[in-house]
DNA sequence: GGCGAGTGTCATGGA
DNA sequence: CATCCATGACACTCG
């Protein structure tokens, strides 16, 4: 099939590549769509992938696809396919005048080397429109999968090497533009990230060309006025309008790790110039092969996963480098991948049901008995239970109880295993639990709020089965009030105590003191009391208490903002009065120079402001004083008598 | 598997 | 002395 595939489409590029160097235009990606539309598909799927987008934000958005939340590489995928879908609505770029150019472009690159593609490959630096033009889209979905083949990102590099032929002749500027313009990374983001939708765009639209030539019609005045743009702020910022909806996390695009070998493999490729672009597509495709490398060891899928394990393992530029028979087993590793998805769709969602069956086929098996070693201990640690109505006064209980304690048994084979059961894959649950874990760790009931929906069905199937009194399968707040149920309910139901935990707790102490002594309780029943009403006291200080403490550390909180923000506004003040203080007194200081300028002494000369100030008076008067400069051997005699002074004392 | 948050419980001391 | 309350400390679960 692979061989078949190869030599076909070979076949076709070649044909086309000739023709296109006569003048005519042959679209073989039509036909390579009607007989290899599967695969065209699972190319293009991955391909988008090379937009590190926050996928679990676009999870359970997906078209009609419900993504099993522990799997990220099916989030990956189909996430990716719905950007993809997203980015054709936006209309595919078309430029009828890069065919040829490109073509003749690629020819050359690949009549160059025995590794053209690689080289292509390696070389991802076309800009988005050029590269995403319908001809050439056309020819790159061809020759970028077939020629190349190997192809973790079938279009891209096609589109680049074309893109860059193109450039040299038409678009010169934009490309000075790019080079001379490090830039922002996240608009270099942005921009690969548009490149490669488009490009995708491009290449997934020839498999089905009736739906693509509408969509041509309708779209083109955008993306004209989308080419008018020559500023790449422009571009970037119509790129992020654009990709708005999408809500994706471009920046994280950019925080793969960048191998520094790919990238010199990419900078020696005749584009060094536009390294920092490269590298920038670098790290996606290298993300996008660990996610292949993840996706392949977490599925077991029948089809060979080795295979696709080993080439998604393998460096991207080193698969280029693969022959061709090798790298076709890329597309084979993509079929791979494709089937191990489904293969895990299956098992996250309908895998669930067949877990829920076996669970409950487990629980009904599960010995009663089972527990009643549990709670043996009255103390805090183990009592602990939902299951408490195992107690060890489960002997005692009453008919009602008795048949609730041996429901609660029953239902004891539900442990902190079962509740795990959807993170531990498919496990045979009749032989899987221990008495020991559920004695440590799944008798404490700490009221914590419901558990997902995706854990719930076998965490509740117990209390459901347990409580026979209370159909709780079809209410859920009943559901929730049960599993809510505290363990000092579930003994004092085990005990018989006709009291709820609440009353026993709120009750006042004479009336709490009539009912134990009214009842003819047991010694057992009496401690049980005590040791509900204090527990249930305590609860409920301890929550008081932590929520003054909360409480206490926000006023504290508060407090230090507001005592910052009070030195911050005394701090500017205080500058400010300085600055004004500063002023004034330069302007005392002109003042006085003028003043004394216009000043004669006796002899008719002007007055040295240097050697005389002005003095104003409470009264308004202002005077002339000479200035007083103390000399510095008073100065050291003041000191020195205020030495001679506190020695004297 | 580690970590932090939340919670229940016990022990203790003061009122 | 019994009870209540507050709080530190511990253990546990959960995300």
């Amino acid at each position: 099939m692979q061989n078949a595939k190869k030599y076909f489409t070979e076949g076709l590029i070649q044909l086309t590549i000739l023709l296109s160097l006569i003048g005519v235009r042959v679209d073989i990606d039509s036909y390579l769509s009607g007989y290899y539309t599967p695969l065209t598909e699972i190319n293009l799927g991955p391909s988008s992938a090379y937009i590190q987008t926050p996928f679990h934000s676009l999870r359970d958005n997906l078209d009609g696809y419900s993504v099993h939340p522990k799997c990220p590489e099916l989030d990956y995928f189909f996430a990716s396919r719905r950007l993809l879908d997203e980015v054709r609505t936006l209309g595919s770029p078309r430029f009828p005048t890069q065919l040829n150019a490109w073509l003749v472009h690629q020819v050359s690159a690949t009549d160059k080397a025995d590794c053209g593609p690689s080289t292509s490959n390696t070389t991802s630096t076309g800009p988005v429109l050029e590269s995403s033009g319908e001809d050439a889209s056309d020819h790159v979905s061809d020759s970028g999968q077939e020629v190349c083949q190997t192809n973790p990102e079938p279009g891209q590099e096609p589109g680049s090497t074309g893109a860059c032929g193109f450039l040299k002749q038409e678009d010169s500027v934009k490309v000075k533009e790019e080079e001379e313009d490090p830039a922002p990374i996240t608009q270099l983001a942005h921009s690969s990230t548009l490149e490669q939708e488009s490009l995708l765009e491009g290449i997934t639209a020839l498999s089905n060309p009736a739906h693509h030539i509408p969509l041509t019609i309708d779209i083109d005045p955008h993306w004209n006025s989308l080419l008018s743009i020559t500023d790449l702020e422009d571009l970037d910022s119509l790129v992020t309008e654009r990709l708005s909806d999408l809500d994706t996390d471009i920046a994280s695009a950019i925080s793969q790790d960048v191998s520094l070998h790919d990238a010199t493999v990419n900078g020696s490729r005749a584009f060094g110039v536009l390294s920092g672009r490269t590298e920038l597509r670098t790290a996606p495709r290298q993300q996008r092969a660990l996610l292949r490398l993840e996706s392949a060891g977490s599925s077991h899928s029948d089809a060979s996963p080795g295979m696709a394990l080993g080439l998604a393992a393998l460096p991207f530029a080193s698969v280029c480098n693969l022959t061709g028979n090798v790298s076709s087993h890329s597309s084979l590793g993509d079929c791979l991948d494709e089937a191990v998805f489904d293969q895990i769709n299956q098992l996250g969602l309908e895998g669930l049901d067949t877990i829920d069956s076996q669970l409950m086929d487990s629980l009904n098996s599960i010995d009663p008995q089972v527990l009643e070693d549990l709670d043996s201990d009255s103390g805090l640690s183990l009592e602990s239970s939902s299951g408490g109505p195992v107690s060890p006064g489960s002997s005692e209980v009453s008919s009602s109880s008795s048949s609730y304690c041996e429901d609660e048994c029953g239902a004891t084979g539900y442990s902190s295993e079962v509740e795990s059961v959807p993170s531990k894959g498919v496990v045979d649950y009749t032989t899987a639990w221990s008495p020991v874990d559920l004695s440590e760790s799944v008798w404490h009931d700490h009221s914590y709020s419901a558990p997902p929906a995706f854990f719930t069905p076998p965490s509740v199937a117990l209390p459901h089965k347990g409580i026979k009194e209370e159909p709780l399968s079809d209410d859920d707040g009943a559901l929730l009030e049960e599993r809510e149920m505290s363990r000092d309910e579930m003994r004092a139901r085990a005990m018989c105590i006709p009291f709820s935990v609440l009353q026993i707790v709120n009750m006042p102490v004479e009336e709490f003191l009539e009912v134990l002594d009214g009842h003819g309780f047991s010694q057992e029943q009496v401690t049980l009391l005590r040791d509900i009403r204090r527990r249930g006291k305590n609860k409920l200080a301890a929550q008081n208490c932590r929520k003054r403490k909360l409480d206490a550390i926000t006023g504290l909180q508060e407090e230090v903002e507001r005592l910052q923000v009070q030195r911050d506004r005394l701090l500017r003040e205080k500058q400010l009065t300085a600055k004004t203080m500063g002023a004034v007194g330069h302007q005392i200081k002109q003042l006085t120079r003028d003043v004394l300028a216009r000043l004669r002494d006796s002899s008719g000369q002007p007055l040295n402001p240097d050697r005389f100030t002005l003095q104003c008076g409470a009264n308004g008067r202002v005077v002339i004083q000479p200035v007083r400069r103390p000399a510095v051997s008073t100065s050291t005699g003041n000191k020195t008598d205020k030495r001679k002074k506190d020695k004297k004392q």
